[in-house]
DNA sequence: CCGTATCCAGTGAGATACTG
DNA sequence: CAGTATCTCACTGGATACGG
C-alpha cells in the first residue's frame, strides 16, 4: 500500500486511505491508551497473520501515525505507540464507532468489541 | 459489495465499509445540498464509468444512505437524494475532510476539490 | 522475539459494448 | 436517459514456511 501519492479526488479519500486496511482501526484502537509490543498486538488481534500485522503496522508507520521503537537486547523488543498525528484521528474513529453502532443496531446485529 | 452481514471486528469497520468505495465519498458530497439525476452525477464525476457509478449508487441505496426515485415519463428520470441516515454521516465526512487536508498539507500536496 | 518470503484465491475497478 | 453485460487485470488479504 502507498499512503502517499495515489491521486485522490478529495481529502476524504486521502483520509480513508490512511485508516482503511483490514486491521488498522483495531491496531489504532488498542494503541490508544498503551504502547504495545509486536507479540502483544498479535495476541490482541489473533486473526491477523504475522504478514498482515507487520504490513499494516508498516503502513501506519509510513503514514506517520504509529511510532516504532526497536530496543536492541536479548530477546529483541519492538514497541509500537501512537504519534501525535495518530492521536489526532482518535475523535474520528470514535465518531465512526458511534455511527457504526447505530447502523448495526438498526440491523439487529449486536456490536462487537470496541473496548469501553 | 455487501453492506450487510460481513463479519466485523468493530463498529468502526462496519462504518468504513459503508463509505469506502471508489466514488462513494464524492457521491455523498455532491448530494449534500441537492438532489441529482444520474446524468448530473455522471457529469460531476466524469472519471466514474457507468458501471461503477450505478454500482456505487446501488450500494449506497442498499445501505439506506441514498434514496432512489424513478419518475416514469419520457425520457425516464431517476432522482437520487440523501436519506436521514445518509445525512447523519455528513459531520463525519467533514471531519475526515479536514483531517485529510491536514495530512496532505503536511506532504505539500495541495488538496483537491471538496466544494467550499 | 520479531518479523519476511512465497504462493494463491477473492474482490474491486477499468474499458468497452450493448439495452429498456 | 439510465443503466447492464462481459472481459480483464491489479490489488488485498489468507496459509504456510522460513530467517535474523
Amino acid at each position: 500500500m502507498n499512503c502517499k501519492q495515489t491521486q485522490f479526488n478529495c481529502p476524504v479519500e486521502a483520509a480513508l486511505s490512511l485508516i482503511s486496511g483490514k486491521y488498522k482501526p483495531l491496531i489504532l484502537w488498542h494503541l490508544i491508551d498503551q504502547s504495545l509490543h509486536y507479540m502483544e498486538l498479535q495476541r490482541l488481534i489473533p486473526k491477523a497473520t504475522p504478514k498482515m500485522l507487520s504490513g499494516q503496522l508498516h503502513d501506519l508507520e509510513n503514514c506517520g501515525m504509529v511510532h516504532r521503537e526497536v530496543i536492541p537486547e536479548k530477546p529483541p523488543k519492538t514497541i509500537y505507540s501512537l504519534t501525535e498525528f495518530g492521536r489526532s484521528v482518535i475523535p474520528i474513529l470514535d465518531a465512526l464507532c458511534q455511527w457504526g453502532k447505530g447502523y448495526l443496531d438498526g440491523l439487529d446485529v449486536q456490536s462487537p468489541c470496541c473496548k469501553g
